[in-house]
DNA sequence: ACTATAAATTGTCATATGGTTATATATGAA
DNA sequence: TTCATATATAACCATATGACAATTTATAGT
């Protein structure tokens, strides 16, 4: 991979809340709805930074009806399994029934 | 590490011209006058890319005279080794006389 | 076909970023 | 002290980014 495509990958991991969204999807794969509603944050940025993450192959997609599932993707990176182990714990991003569910 | 320094982090990894340098620093330490010659670009912008290095612990700087040479300093990451084995190849940054000094 | 809901796209805005030139600071030599 | 050189900082500019609201597209159900 030269610098300009390894930089673009960086870019995507170098913002808070894409982290976030990873971090949950290491726990199980969620659709934008689910996102919207534990990130706190507009229906449009969701989407824009699943787009941004799907673009640099770190989440796949699968459409199921009328939601579309996102989960980790990390097939091209050999040093993926690194990065997902420094992310931080998800629970405190869940509220307690998925807590409880996630560390059940 | 937090979502917030962790993403501050990469951020700083997001950069080409960051990962250039890091490339370069794996070979060997340099000041900031031969990265200025070896990448081509203003003295300013490469103190300012160093700065942001250090920021985050990625080099660290060892005072010699006027010259101020950094090196790599990825102490505090413990998956440091597996983004640096990521970069690409620094032999193309360097002349013929220099990558001759590396690759011998 | 019509309605409701999930997701994507578009337009806009404030802020961050990476480059430049100009200037200031620091160190060594004369 | 004075001069030269290495580095850092400041001021500026064009572009990228991340957020939002508004709109469009897609799918399921009635």
């Amino acid at each position: 991979m030269d610098s300009e495509k390894l930089a673009e990958f960086y870019k995507t991991l170098g913002d808070k809340t894409r982290l976030r969204i990873l971090s949950l999807l290491k726990v199980d794969e969620r659709c934008v709805c689910e996102l919207v509603e534990i990130l706190g944050i507009s229906q449009p940025t969701v989407s824009q930074h699943m787009r941004r993450l799907k673009s640099v192959h770190l989440v796949k997609e699968r459409r199921q009806g009328r939601w579309v599932y996102y989960s980790l993707d990390g097939s091209l990176y050999p040093f993926f399994h690194s990065i997902l182990e420094s992310l931080p714990n998800p629970k405190q991003e869940l509220n307690v029934s998925e807590r409880k569910m996630v560390c059940d």
